[in-house]
RNA sequence: GCAGGUGUAGUUCAAUGGUAGAAUUCCAGCCUUCCAAGCUGGCUAUGUGGGUUCGAUUCCCAUCACCUGCUCCA
């Protein structure tokens, strides 16, 4: 739909169930949301495409659940004690926040502000006046080094021995744990793990609800491969991750790679994939050459050997990862940012309509009893169906506002119970993209169902 | 985090320095044999904390949240 906007999508998520804003009744928490009854059926709905398209129908991978607390020399390991951290600087003419090495290389391309430290930074800043691009005057407050991860403390003490991280990022996991995943798999590379799970950034974040939260979850796929293939696995997982976005029903049209120019401390080569939001192109994958950057750093910081034994040539070498990790949280709002609609089915009336794949439908089926005195036959039709998918059952109000509820939610199909249902045991399925009717038994209902929500 | 704006039932909107009103949603009952019907009844609100005042939802301060932009990025 032309016109949805970010408000219609939140007033949705908040009225039927599926977002509510984090600790709402103590005033809500900035950027944390909380999915609800639908919301939380339609993430693990997402997350099971994910499984089954990444996992399941994959050769060679693997799932793995790591812990979100891991051991603080991982985080030191992999750069992120160091570097994952903004140098924040403020203008105290017209109190407008800038990051300090951001502001060195729009000032002069050829200054290596990267290779600056903290210090350094803010001479050059002083000595060659760099302007605040805002207005233009040059009278900054110090830097301050703004670290991106939560802490917390390990034990009752609350010493810096005991500090202990909040994962920033999932990938460690699957890296600290890949000769475990390899041996007991017997996996010969390429082989590939993958995890679902939370992470955590304490970044200053603008809103545009769920895109962009403290506490995320991510869908990573990790690819260990020999170097020398990792370029082009890299391209391969790039058009996979697209496919994948496309099969979830995100049009071709409002998806675009992105590549990035300026790398991580850890890529050999990076590339995004953007989706046109209401509010504008935003990431919901990306897709990183990683080399053998992370493993080589664990095996210096743990003493442990991260080479694999090549069976075929004798080798040992430290694999090279190819990382794709796609935002879950993301995922579902571009899902239902998609999936949003507004029809007119004639004049003067509208349906709100959430045209979701069947397979993330939080309902798959709503049972509606034609009256309540169908209940009890309605109640035996639920009963069965709901063995086999999450049902809802509704009998309140007239049968025309009870498919305007469901259509709102993406429940897509209704099985309404009527008299003659009671006869001859056939019932009537409602298709919530087509609103067509047909009539089905009873019998057969769960196999119909189940053949139209295959993922 | 900075600048600006906004905070009243679930939602949309009224009103007021002196016990906050409606529509809609929701719930219950009646009615109803396939696309938001009708009737009756019911639940529900001044974001939070201070201050001024005899009395604050209203005025002031702070805080929190949301919106727009900056910034940032999985």
């Amino acid at each position: 739909m032309e016109n949805v906007t970010m408000e219609k999508i939140v007033a949705l998520c908040k009225g039927r169930g599926f977002i509510y804003p984090g600790s709402e009744i103590y005033g809500g928490l900035a950027n944390t949301w909380d999915y609800g009854p639908l919301g939380s059926r339609l993430k693990n709905n997402i997350k099971d495409t994910w499984r089954k398209r990444f996992i399941q129908e994959r050769k060679n991978s693997y799932e793995l659940d790591a812990d979100i607390l891991m051991h603080p020399r991982v985080w030191e390991a992999s750069g992120h004690v160091a570097s994952f951290s903004d140098p924040l600087i403020d203008c105290k003419e017209c109190k407008m926040r800038h990051r300090a090495d951001n502001l060195i290389n729009d000032f002069d391309p050829n200054a290596d502000a990267d290779a600056m430290t903290q210090e350094e930074m803010i001479n050059y800043i002083r000595e060659h006046k760099v302007p605040c691009p805002n207005c233009g005057k040059s009278d900054f407050t110090d830097i301050r080094q703004f670290n991106l991860m939560f802490q917390t403390y390990r034990g009752v003490t609350t010493d810096s021995k005991s500090i202990i991280y909040l994962r920033p990022e999932n990938a460690q996991g699957e890296y600290v744990n890949y000769l475990n995943v390899q041996r007991t798999t017997r996996a010969k590379l390429p082989f590939s793990i993958g995890q679902i799970g939370k992470a955590f950034r304490n970044e200053i974040t603008p809103g545009n609800f769920t895109f962009r939260t403290i506490e995320f979850e991510q869908m990573e796929f990790q690819t260990f491969c020999k170097e020398g293939t990792d370029s082009d696995l890299y391209k391969y997982f790039k058009e996979y991750g697209k496919k994948y976005f496309m099969d979830l029903g995100l049009p071709e049209e409002k998806l675009r790679f992105h590549d990035h120019e300026k790398l991580a401390h850890y890529a050999k080569e990076a590339c995004d994939i953007e989706y046109l939001f209401p509010f504008g192109w935003g990431e919901i994958n990306g897709t990183h050459n990683r080399t053998n950057f992370d493993l080589s750093k664990h095996q210096e910081y743990s003493g442990k050997s991260m080479e694999y034994l090549d069976p075929e040539t004798n080798e040992r070498y430290i694999p090279y990862i190819i990382e794709s990790t796609y935002g879950l949280d993301r995922t579902v709002l571009a899902v239902l940012s998609e999936a949003y609609d507004e029809e007119e089915i004639s004049e003067g009336d509208t349906r709100v309509v959430l045209h979701l794949h069947p397979f993330l439908a939080p309902y798959k089926v709503a049972v509606l009893p034609l009256s309540k005195k169908l209940s009890e036959k309605a109640e035996e039709v639920y009963e069965k169906l709901s063995k086999k998918f999450m049902c809802d059952y509704d009998e309140a109000g007239s049968i025309g506002k009870r498919y305007r509820r469901e259509d709102e939610i993406g429940t897509p199909y209704c099985v309404t119970i009527d008299f003659d249902t009671l006869e001859d045991n056939t019932v009537t399925v409602r298709d919530r993209d087509t609103m067509e009717q047909v009539r089905i038994k009873i019998d057969e209902l769960a196999d119909y169902i189940q053949e139209k929500i295959i993922f």
